[in-house]
Formats: structure tokens, C-alpha cells, sequence
RNA sequence: GGGCGGGUAGCUCAGUGGGGAGAGCAUCGGCCUUACAAGCCGGGGGUCGCAGGUUCAACUCCUGUCCCGCCCA
């Protein structure tokens, strides 16, 4: 027999091994079987599991799962990603510790150093989604750095620089002084901070005013080649073509007119630092004003600076307002909110600087990956991010590659060190192809780590070569990730996707939440919000935590987690695990059977009948990407209809001598129970894999078993009607007990009056009324008189009657009936207003205003009915 | 400034073709009824942010407005 409480802990380890072994997670490249194929979103390798992963592969892993049992080949592809920048902190950190710095070990020790690590610690995230209960196929576990995914970057970058889309140039780039690497638009965070606005004033060489400029940076003036006004500006329009004196440095910079400048903000001029500034970078480049860089590779004053050379950019914003201020052209200081670029590594504050890197020219690729949504190769769900990818492609600009680090794909170029021709080839050339000499040198960064990413769905399917995997799993089935990554990642993968494959990379996109804490806020490391989920796994069991994950998974909102929540979800897995152990209590001497029996008794001929429709409603929210509801369904039903209904309804034949009733009735608690696991186990694979290897006439994995599928035929709505009866009289007893305080262990006789079609099925089914609410006796009449001294009830055409001689309390008692009278009336006199109005029964379509005559009628005999009732017991207590 | 999402029971949220407002948790009352006290039975609780409009009928569609969050500039 089973415990008495689920015990998750060795459950759980022992089946994923025994998964594993099995080879259940395989999916078949030589299968005819349909094929059902999703990549994971690979995860850093520095990573450890967060809730977002935990989120995300929950869901994916439900509909792998579901899929699966449903006979599909499925295919879903694990894999990590190198994490350049992030990784290389951790080594790097690792090296600090040991007083090294990478430049003393040199590159390639370095990057054996990050292999080392990689090897002791990458498997990491990997067990913990294994903890998960993730299904991926392991056996096709992919890195980006694998030397096949290595192979298909190289191919890439070659292919697109030959069709001119890689190019390097200089550009205004993201530079991050602290990880001292170029970094993509999309890398950069804006984030608003409290700063100021300085006013500076800048000479004229005849020594008068001058123009005021207006700036956030006032370091930056050491770069300023120009200052710039409005061409309308009636204000500044004779200082146009003039110059003015840079104070501090003295040099002259000429004043030049563009529309850019804003007239209203500010002093309505602007300073021109074109080295340092995207939108200085083109002012300048429109006037020919030269680009000064004034900051070195770290954020230190280079010697451009002059006296402030060697000072790092804060201590030199210091020192040049001070002096500023003492050579009297700082006139005045305000504070000003802005939003500041930090890297979103390591929040340093990024450095606009003039560079020479590598970019993917994009807006062709992003045209083609809008069309592909627009024509609906691919949609994403919920629909409402399509407009945020469709924004973000029409505004894309040139993507900014290289990285100037050490871990990751180093870019496959070659400079010619006699000739400087730059040669892309997949591997290194004997010699240049202009100068025939052999002295070439490899491009020394490498690619950012999205770029290989971005191969991802077919990179770990094996292209470039033509392989089985390729041609039965790509397109991809679905997408499942966050909204964060929608642009880095997502909308990358559409680009070469397309590209490459000359197809999308996935059919559908489904875009998940974020889980924030209980108060809705992101969870960080800094604001010490953080739920781990491998301590919410040790604490409450995989299968709750996953089943709370996919109730609260809705579309297009946040979820917020409290443990709570699990806990609640935990009580649902225990509810579960105590339903299965009634069940096999009682299933001893069961026999197997091939086909179900033809249910004969209410309660089989019910329950039968309401998992079609539950098998239904799960599949259809699991199709669409439902995940709450499908969970919801699930749980109602098994709760609330199976535990509380069924269950309690055949106990009596279970419990009793009529071996034949019995034998047929386990039959059905065997199937309620099995499809209610078959429909649970994408959301909790270890509890109903458990449960599943306890249950009789079950063989091999649950995984593997098919998933319930909806029958027409086992549709009964007679009974579903007659049980809907049942139920009401039952608990209209049951009020009344509760309400009257009547000893739950005391019986009590109810009497029913009512039309035939009513009583009938009360008559029929009795048995279960007497049992669920404790009766007695239960009388039936057409009419007649009514009990004297009774608690009363109506349920539809019923009147219901507890003879409760001696002991009713008739205070609470009409207390009662006038609550349920009250409760009435607003109602039937919206629907008789309704009814009363021409335009409702004119315009109305038909079978509405039935339903509501209808309604009319049920409420108005169900008001009338109580208030006899109440004047009866009146009568009788004024009385005596 | 532009875009998107949200505002429904004390809390967290469902409500996916306009036609009787739902769940979980919390709360109140009663129960150790032989699967489960991590449980069972029963109850209370909402002018669906606000104001207009369309409609016979609006939580649902439209317009405006306020508040909150996110993204982009």
C-alpha cells in the first residue's frame, strides 16, 4: 500500500534516471511518426537555474511531454550557450584570486583555462534542469563553441561578408571601459539617473560672450571639434561660419548649422564632440569636423586631453568643473534627469567612442523576417508582440559584432601584414591573395555570442551538412522564451534562419512572462528577492512547483510567485497521491480488461461522460498554448468533480457484497484515475509516474502511454443532467444541515415534492442523495401536505422538506428563507424588465429570449415556492 | 515624446465569437465521516479604474480620461 503523504525527493531522482536509461528522451531522425521539435533556448554555461529557466523549461518540457504521448517523434534539442563577456569575467575573476591577470598568461592559456573551468562547472545548469524534469534529448547535447557549431559560424560570417552583408568600419560604437569590448545597440541598458546639466559658456577669439552650451558630460569638451546651432535659430544665426574658443583647452572650433540641434532645449546650442557621440558623430561627419577621442580603451583621459591625461572619466568631470568654474565660464549647474547607456553585463557606464569593428548589415535580412511573420510562416504568440518585433526590425540599424575579448568564435580574418588586404576564409589562407606574402594575421576578437546563437536551430541539427535531423526537424515546431530575448535572440534566428535555410526556424514563437516576487518585482540579486528553485524544489517537490509555474503561465501577464502559492499546489499533488491510494485500496481482484464496459450506474455513466469533455478542454488550451487553463481544467476536475464526487459516490459499491457491481465499477475508477494521471503527467511527471507504476493493468512508462483523447460516443448528457440533479438536491441538504447545526454523524428524512421528470430522477438515483447527505429516509411525492415543522429548500422545480419536529429553530430558520428570497428578487425583476422591454423580444435572436422566459419562469416559481414556505413556517410558529 | 500591457472578491489572478460575474489563497461556521486535517461539509464577500458612446443587451466593442508596469527614442 501506498504511504500515506507523497514523498517526493528519491521518487523523483529515481525516475529521471530510469527515463534516461530507458532512452525515453530520444526522438528517431528515421521515424515516420509526426515530428514535434523544439531547441532550448540555450542557457548561459556560467548560469545556475533561475526562475525564468525553471519557468521556461517547464513549459517546454509540457509540451514535449504531451506530444510525446500523443505519438509524435519528439525532438526537443539541449544545448548551452558560451556566454563570451560572462563567461570571461568568471575566469578572469577566477585568475584574480590567484593574483593573475589574462594578459600575463596569454590567450591561449587563457581559453584553456575557460575549457577547464567549463568542464568542472558547465555540466551544472544542465543536472539542474535534469532536476527539473526536463526531456530534452541529451544524447544531441550542443555547445555554441562545439567545433561543429564552430564550423557552421565560420561558414556564416564568410558567406555573408562574400555577399557584402559582414563589413568592418568605423562607427560610433557601445563601448564598455570595464569589460573593455564593443558591445551591440541591444547590450546597452538606459537606465534613468539623476545628473546634471552644466552651461558653459565658450568664448568668442575677440574675447566677448561667446555662445552658452549645454551639456550632461562636461568632460567630453576635451573632444568638442564645433559647436552647432539651428540653421533657423534667428538667436546664434551670426555666429554661423565664426568660431569660438573651447575653454580650458583654447582651441578654436567653428560654429556650424544643423537641423539636428533642438532650438528649445537648453541654450538651443549644441557641443560637438564627434568621437564621442552617435549623433555628434554625424554633425560632424555632415561638416567635416574631425573626431578627437579623448579616452583610452579603460575610460582614462588619453593624451588628447592634455592636462587632464590620466584621470579616469569621473575624477576628470570633477576637475573640469572646478576649473571651469574658477575660469569663470560655468554659469550655472541644474539638476536634470536622463537615462544613461550601462552595459548590461556589468552595469558600467558605456563610453560612445569612435571605433573600427565588425557589423552585419541587416535591414535586407529584417525585411525578409518581417514579411515571413506577416505572411504567417511564422506567428507569434500572444499576438501582441508581433508589433514589438515589427518595430524593432523597421528601426533596426547594422549590427555591431565584434567583440574585443578573448572567449568565443575568433573571427575568421586575416590581415596581410605587408599589404594590409583583409582575407575571410573559413580557414587560415597559405598566403595573401594580393601580395602572395605569408605574413597574415588573425583578427584578434571575437564574435559576439548572439551571432552564433542565432544559428542555433540549425547549427545543432548538424548544417551545414545535409543531415536526416535537418530534413525532419527544421522548421522547428515552437519557439518557447521570454520577451527579453525576443530582439537579441529571436528575431537573429529569423534573420539567418531565413537566410540560410531559406526557411523560418520556427512555426510558432510563443513568448512567455516574467516571474517577478509576490509584491511584482523583478527578482535580482541585489534586491534580495530571489525564490531559488532548487530550494523550492527540496521544499515542496518538482511537480508542484512545475504545476504551479504552468497554473499561473497566462498569456501576456507577469506571474508572481509566493511560496504559498506552491504550497497550495503541493496540497493538489498530496490530493492526488491520497485519490490514487483509495483507488487501488480498492481495486484488489481487478481484471483486466480490454474495453470499457457499457457504464449502467449514474456516477460511471457521469464521470465517463465529463472526461470527455475535460480531455477536450485540456488538449485544446495545451494546442494553443493555454497553459493556465489547461492546469485549471485539470485541476477543478480532479479536485472538485473526481475527489469530491466521484469517489464519495461509489464508495457504497465498492464497500458492498454485489461482486458484479463492484467489478464494473472498478473499472471505471480505473480509467477516471489513469486518464486524470495521462492528463497530469506533462505537468508533474514524477508523482503520476509514481502513481502510474502502482496501477494495475498499466505497462511501461507513462510517458510513452497515450494521452486521453476526447470521445463523442462517451458523451452522456442525460446523465451529466441527471447527476447535475443529484448534486443540487445534495447540496441543498447539505445547507440546510450546516445552517441548522445539525450533527454531521445524525441523520435526518428529507421529503421531496415536485413534477415527475424531477422526482423521477431522484427516485432513481436516491441512494445517492441518502448517502452523500446523510439521510435517513428520502420521501418523493408529486404533491401533498407538506411537513409541518421542517427546514425547506427549493432546488429547480423541487421543493425540499427536513422534518425537523422539536428541534428547528424557526428564528434561524426564516432567517434562512428570507436570506434566499432576498437573493432572489433583483434577479426576477431584471428579467421580467428585460422581458417587459419591446426591444429586447423584437431584436433579441430567438433562443435568447427563450432562455431568459425560461429563466423568468424557473426564478418566479422558485421565489414563489419559498415564500409559501416562509409564510407556512410563520403560521406555525405564531402558533405553536 | 512614441508604442505595448494591466486596473475584476481582502490578496493573486482567470474570463480566448457581447446574452445569468469565476478560481486559488485568505476569511467565517461545523466536522478527526475507515484515500487525504497537506483533509471534509457549508457560508459570506465584487455598481468588473472613471466618464461618455454603439447596442434590445457591454467586464467584453469604440472614444476620452486617471493610475500602475514594461519597451523604444
Amino acid at each position: 500500500m501506498l504511504p500515506k503523504a507523497y514523498e517526493p525527493a528519491e521518487v523523483e531522482e529515481k525516475w529521471y534516471r530510469f527515463w534516461e536509461e530507458q532512452g525515453l528522451f530520444r526522438a528517431e531522425e528515421t521515424s515516420d511518426a509526426p515530428a514535434y521539435s523544439i531547441v532550448i533556448p540555450p542557457p548561459n554555461v556560467t548560469g545556475d537555474l533561475h526562475m525564468g529557466h525553471a519557468l521556461n523549461n517547464t513549459l517546454q518540457d509540457i509540451l514535449c511531454r504531451y506530444r510525446r504521448m500523443r505519438g509524435d517523434n519528439v525532438l526537443w534539442m539541449p544545448g548551452t550557450d558560451h556566454a563570451g563577456i560572462a563567461t570571461q569575467n568568471v575566469v578572469e575573476r577566477q585568475l584574480a584570486e590567484e593574483g593573475l591577470d589574462r594578459h600575463e598568461i596569454g590567450r591561449e592559456k587563457f581559453i584553456e583555462r575557460v575549457w577547464e573551468w567549463r568542464e568542472l562547472y558547465g555540466g551544472k545548469i544542465i543536472n539542474q534542469l535534469k532536476r527539473l524534469g526536463a526531456s530534452c534529448d541529451w544524447s544531441r547535447e550542443r555547445f555554441t563553441m562545439d567545433e561543429g557549431l564552430s564550423k557552421a559560424v565560420r561558414l556564416v560570417f564568410v558567406s555573408l561578408y562574400h555577399e557584402g552583408l559582414i563589413y568592418r568600419g568605423q562607427r560610433i560604437i557601445n563601448w564598455c571601459p570595464r569589460c573593455i569590448t564593443a558591445l551591440a545597440n541591444l547590450e546597452v541598458e538606459a537606465e534613468e539617473r539623476a545628473g546634471r546639466l552644466y552651461h558653459i559658456r565658450y568664448p568668442s577669439p575677440d574675447g566677448s560672450d561667446g555662445l552658452v552650451v549645454v551639456t550632461t558630460r562636461p568632460e567630453t569638451m576635451l573632444g568638442d571639434t564645433g559647436v552647432a546651432v539651428h540653421p533657423q535659430d534667428k538667436r546664434y544665426r551670426e555666429f554661423v561660419g565664426k568660431t569660438l574658443i573651447l575653454p580650458l583647452l583654447n582651441r578654436e572650433l567653428p560654429v556650424v548649422a544643423d537641423e539636428y540641434v533642438e532650438m528649445d532645449f537648453g541654450s538651443g546650442t549644441l557641443k560637438v564632440t564627434p568621437a564621442h557621440d552617435p549623433y555628434d558623430f554625424e554633425i560632424g561627419q555632415r561638416h567635416g569636423l574631425p573626431a578627437l577621442r579623448v579616452m583610452d580603451d579603460q575610460g582614462v583621459m588619453n593624451e588628447e586631453a592634455g592636462p587632464y591625461e590620466g584621470l579616469n572619466r569621473d575624477d576628470c568631470r570633477e576637475k573640469i568643473v572646478a576649473d571651469l568654474k574658477e575660469g569663470g565660464f560655468l554659469l550655472k549647474i541644474e539638476d536634470y534627469q536622463h537615462r544613461v547607456g550601462h552595459c548590461y553585463r556589468c552595469k558600467t557606464i558605456i563610453e560612445p567612442t569612435l571605433s573600427e569593428q565588425w557589423f552585419v548589415a541587416v535591414k535586407q535580412m529584417a525585411e525578409v523576417s518581417m514579411a515571413a511573420v506577416r505572411e504567417g510562416k511564422t506567428r507569434i504568440i500572444p499576438e501582441m508582440w508581433e508589433k514589438n518585433y515589427f518595430d524593432w526590425l523597421e528601426n533596426i540599424e547594422d549590427w555591431c559584432i565584434s567583440r574585443q575579448i578573448w572567449w568565443g568564435h575568433r573571427i575568421p580574418a586575416w590581415y596581410c601584414e605587408d599589404c594590409g588586404e583583409v582575407l575571410v576564409a573559413m580557414e587560415k589562407p597559405q598566403q595573401c591573395s594580393r601580395c602572395n606574402s605569408d605574413n597574415l594575421v588573425q583578427e584578434s576578437d571575437v564574435l559576439d555570442t548572439w551571432f552564433s546563437s542565432a544559428l542555433w536551430p540549425f547549427s545543432t541539427m548538424g548544417w551545414p551538412d545535409k543531415t536526416p535531423e535537418l530534413k525532419k526537424f527544421y522548421p522547428t515546431s515552437a519557439l518557447v522564451t521570454g520577451f527579453d530575448i525576443l530582439f537579441f535572440w529571436v528575431a537573429r534566428m529569423m534573420m539567418m534562419g531565413l537566410h540560410f535555410m531559406k526557411d523560418v526556424p520556427f512555426r510558432d514563437v510563443y513568448i512567455h512572462a516574467l516571474v517577478r516576487d509576490a509584491e511584482g518585482m523583478k527578482m535580482s540579486k541585489s534586491k534580495g528577492n530571489v525564490i531559488d528553485p532548487l530550494v523550492i524544489m527540496d521544499r515542496y517537490g518538482t511537480d508542484a512547483f512545475r504545476f504551479t509555474l504552468a497554473a499561473f503561465a497566462a498569456q501576456g501577464r507577469d506571474i508572481r510567485l509566493s511560496e504559498e502559492r506552491i504550497e497550495g499546489y503541493r496540497h493538489f499533488v498530496n490530493k492526488i497521491w491520497n485519490a490514487s491510494r483509495f483507488t487501488l485500496m480498492n481495486l484488489e481482484g481487478v481484471k483486466a480488461v480490454g474495453v470499457l464496459p457499457k457504464p449502467k450506474r449514474l456516477a460511471d455513466r457521469w464521470v465517463l461522460s465529463r472526461l470527455q469533455e475535460i480531455f477536450r478542454k485540456v488538449s485544446e488550451a495545451l494546442d494553443s498554448y493555454y497553459f493556465n487553463e489547461a492546469a485549471s481544467v485539470a485541476y477543478q476536475f480532479t479536485w472538485h468533480e473526481f475527489c469530491d464526487w466521484y469517489l464519495e459516490m461509489i464508495k457504497p459499491v465498492l464497500y458492498g457484497d454485489n461482486q458484479k457491481e463492484r467489478e464494473e465499477t472498478q473499472q471505471f475508477l480505473l480509467y477516471g484515475l489513469s486518464s486524470i494521471l495521462r492528463l497530469l503527467h506533462p505537468f508533474m511527471p514524477y508523482v503520476t509516474e509514481e502513481l502510474w507504476d502502482h496501477l494495475p493493468n498499466t505497462e511501461g512508462s507513462i510517458m510513452v502511454a497515450d494521452f486521453p483523447k476526447s470521445e463523442e460516443s462517451l458523451v452522456d448528457l442525460q446523465a451529466e443532467e441527471q447527476m447535475g440533479v443529484v448534486m443540487d438536491v445534495t447540496t441543498a441538504i447539505r445547507n440546510i444541515r450546516g445552517e441548522m447545526n445539525i450533527a454531521p454523524a445524525a441523520q435526518v428524512d428529507a421529503v421531496i415534492f415536485g413534477p415527475d421528470n424531477l422526482t423521477d430522477v431522484v427516485e432513481m438515483h436516491g441512494h445517492y442523495i441518502e448517502d452523500l447527505a446523510r439521510l435517513s429516509n428520502l420521501e418523493m411525492h408529486r404533491d401533498g401536505k407538506r411537513p409541518r415543522v421542517a427546514a425547506s429548500a427549493v432546488v429547480r422545480e423541487l421543493e425540499l422538506f427536513v422534518p425537523l419536529e422539536g428541534v428547528l429553530d424557526f428564528e434561524e430558520e426564516s432567517h434562512r428563507l428570507q436570506k434566499e428570497i432576498s437573493k432572489l428578487e433583483p434577479e426576477l425583476a431584471r428579467s421580467r424588465k428585460k422581458l417587459a422591454n419591446k426591444e429586447f423580444l423584437n431584436r433579441a435572436p430567438e433562443g435568447v429570449v427563450t432562455k431568459e422566459r425560461d429563466k423568468f419562469e424557473r426564478l418566479g416559481d422558485k421565489l414563489n415556492k419559498l415564500q409559501r414556505q416562509f409564510e407556512r413556517l410563520r403560521k406555525i410558529s405564531k402558533g405553536g
